[in-house]
DNA sequence: TCTGGGGTCCTAGGACCC
DNA sequence: TCTGGGGTCCTAGGACCC
């Protein structure tokens, strides 16, 4: 048996499991048929689309767009917030459901999965798979087949929504290169407009094109791009552990302006906070640490620094981190901030020197407040400079509705 | 009160080393 | 005796994905 690879993807991710949620719930209208979005929150200015219902996308409405502009394309345009506890509640239960067909499951992003099939009737298998995810969860997928990942993933995103596709080599050049060019994995907006000028239109243009004019114009990505569009991909199924994260940010957009660096600086505690929770979750300790900010005009800063001496701990995160941003900072409005947490290195590896004594006592300190945070919840410690103000003491993670969910009976 | 938040990977250029 | 040539590390910045 041939070993093939589903790309299986949610139709509408964040809005249909939205929809479902209501529908358990026992809402009589499904959200999906009407034209719905689920946005940020328009008074934090973080209202921008998220996910939007095929019948929002007939009025045009894209997603990342500012809502106040969907809003103008289609004036009884349904919103609803985002919920990212439901929406991590319904990944991991669609992975569940993967695995029971493979071991070979790879999460790709929270609403995609690639998963590793060898199977006698592999296209009948991916319909039972989608119908079985639509009765049992309650929201469709589109499953796409094919020899490799980018075919599989380039076949799930054809037609929409609940469907099945196969891309084997034999369909190439009738299914993907009369494609436009910008429907390929990894050719975005930037790249699209440089193939354009090159007069490269569709997917089959590319596929035909010169690849040292590619590399030479585009560089390494022309090169993948160049094999993507002749359907080569050689990548395996990766199966994340935990703790194998790269790097760890959070960020967050303000709800006003702000120019006062005692206030800005506040946010970075609260944000430090939230990344140095993260890190000593996965027992990992950052040797580069980087701000970020945007400023009144959404002109972006950066600056980072590599340090001797790996850490994870708050204090000492949230001090480098005033001291890049204080570095760069021209006293301009600040609009949105965060910090990156880089270069990870195990725990387990690192070996402290007497000298850091003094900082591993503040570790153990640290370690303390989060196994009371977790057993208690956040806001059992606040640190005082946080008291009176009206700054959430601990920032991150894509701002959710505070609704708790009771999912027992589903899901 | 129009433009989120989480990531990954690649490259150019400067500093520094031998 | 007109300024080599390897190499590494670091930072900034850009591109892509969802």
């Amino acid at each position: 048996m041939k070993k093939l690879y589903f790309h299986v993807d949610v139709n509408n991710a964040f809005l249909s499991w939205e929809a479902s949620y209501r529908i358990f719930k026992g809402e009589k209208e499904d959200i999906r048929n009407i034209p719905s979005v689920i946005a940020g929150d328009v008074k934090s200015r973080k209202g921008i689309i998220l996910a939007k219902s095929n019948e929002a996308k007939r009025y045009g409405i894209i997603t990342g767009e500012p809502l106040y502009a969907a809003m103008k394309k289609c004036e009884s345009l349904k919103v609803f917030p985002s919920n990212y506890s439901l929406y991590k509640k319904c990944s991991n239960s669609l992975y569940l459901e993967l695995k029971k067909y493979s071991n070979k499951v790879e999460a790709f992003s929270i609403d995609e999965y690639f998963v590793e099939i060898s199977d006698k009737n592999p296209v009948q298998l991916a319909y039972k798979i989608k119908d079985e995810i639509k009765e049992k969860l309650g929201f469709t997928v589109n499953v796409g087949v094919a020899e490799n990942k980018l075919l599989a993933k380039m076949a799930s995103e054809l037609k929409k929504p609940d469907m099945v596709h196969t891309l084997f080599k034999e369909e190439i050049k009738t299914k993907m290169w009369p494609l436009d060019v910008g429907e390929l994995f990894m050719v975005g907006r930037k790249t699209k407009v440089k193939l354009n000028n090159m007069g490269i239109f569709t997917i089959k243009d590319l596929a035909l094109s010169d690849i040292d004019v590619l590399n030479n114009k585009i560089g390494s990505n022309g090169i993948l791009i160049h094999r993507y569009a002749n359907g080569c991909d050689l990548s395996q199924i990766s199966i994340k552990d935990h703790g194998k994260e790269k790097s760890i940010g959070n960020s967050t957009t303000l709800k006003y302006d702000i120019f006062d660096i005692n206030d800005i600086k506040l946010y970075i505690l609260a944000i430090s906070e939230m990344v140095g929770t993260r890190i000593r979750a996965i027992n990992k300790r950052a040797f580069t640490i980087s701000i970020h900010y945007k400023d009144t005009k959404m002109l972006r800063y950066r600056h980072q620094k590599k340090l001797i001496r790996p850490t994870s701990n708050t204090t000492e995160i949230y001090d480098y981190s005033v001291k890049l941003f204080t570095e760069i900072w021209q006293s301009e409005g600040v609009r949105a901030i965060g910090i990156s947490l880089n270069d990870l290195t195990d725990l387990d590896n690192y070996q402290p020197s007497i000298f850091d004594l003094e900082h591993e006592n503040i570790n153990s300190l640290d370690e303390t407040i989060d196994r009371i945070r977790s057993k208690y919840g956040n806001d059992i410690i606040k640190r005082a400079s946080f008291i009176d103000k009206d700054i959430p003491h601990i920032i991150g993670g894509s701002g959710d509705t505070k609704e708790q969910l009771k999912l027992k009976s589903w899901l």
